[in-house]
DNA sequence: TTCATATATTTGTCACACTAATTATTTGTA
DNA sequence: TACAAATAATTAGTGTGACAAATATATGAA
């Protein structure tokens, strides 16, 4: 294979990557979600493992750290989000659920995992592994730490 | 497996395409080639295939079109690209190289090839065409349109 | 204690993605 | 011919991503 056919991996990831990302978005927009795909992904993991600084939310969903300030900004202004100053560390906040964040996870999570099973149809368990293997791979070559479950 | 771990796939897609792209972009940026990694994509078309319209390019590349005027508006800024009017339709431009553009696309493809290389490192051929095979039917699964070689 | 260094977060800037709306022009049909 | 519909490109608005620099606070070593 030349090196050329082999560099289009980076087109082919790239454009699923955003056709994943775009399906998903939409299909938030027509549930009225009123929430961006990334913003779910932070309500996710602050209903899954609790309360956390921003420095150690941004480590869990691999976001850079203004990048993060401002989703939680708008998370915030939704009152999905509190920022609760941390008792010890004046530097710091702990991000907590609101009530009505706790809600729309509750509400939403069922119709996301619906979701995100459309992009797997054709493909089985075995591909799955096979893709995770692959992806991960990728990333830490080119300098990622993957944590391992 | 739940439908929970397999919804991750879009998590590590995301975050594997992004360092794809961050670390090209590094390279870029220590390499001084004066374009980001998008503006590449637009060159090297642009290189292969001839002078197209802005429709034509944006089904290529497989960016929508208001991404696509303003990526072609920084490269005539940077005078590697030129907005040439088309003859018989007067709402459309043909998009041609400059001297300095082809000079660049050739100055740059051999090392960008290099860049893309480090990526598939303890990775084959056969991982790369499972890799292709899945990606593709993730993109097809969620309404995308694949154009076979 | 003091001061350099480290850490947590924010701000600013540029680039890209997606949606919706707008402008200019062309095409198809009555 | 005339006019509605389609097409090419742009503009506007919002969200996200990367990077650099700024601000505020905490920590560790002299």
């Amino acid at each position: 294979m030349t090196q050329e056919q082999f560099a289009k991996y980076s087109f082919l990831l790239d454009r699923t990557a955003r056709k994943v990302k775009q399906y998903a978005q939409q299909q938030f927009k027509q549930g009225d979600f009123d929430v961006t795909v990334d913003q779910w992904l932070v309500l996710k993991n602050l209903s899954e493992f609790g309360p956390m600084s921003q420095t150690e939310l941004a480590n869990l969903v691999f976001k850079d750290h203004p990048t993060l300030t401002r989703i939680i900004d708008l998370l915030s202004k939704k009152e999905y989000v509190k920022r609760v100053p941390h008792p010890q560390d004046r530097r710091s906040f702990q991000l907590h659920l609101t009530d009505s964040g706790v809600s729309k996870v509750t509400a939403l999570r069922p119709k996301i995992l619906q979701i995100r099973e459309k992009a797997w149809e054709n493909l089985n368990e075995e591909d799955f592994e096979e893709f995770k293997r692959i992806l991960n791979t990728i990333y830490q070559n080119l300098g990622g730490q993957v944590i391992e479950e």
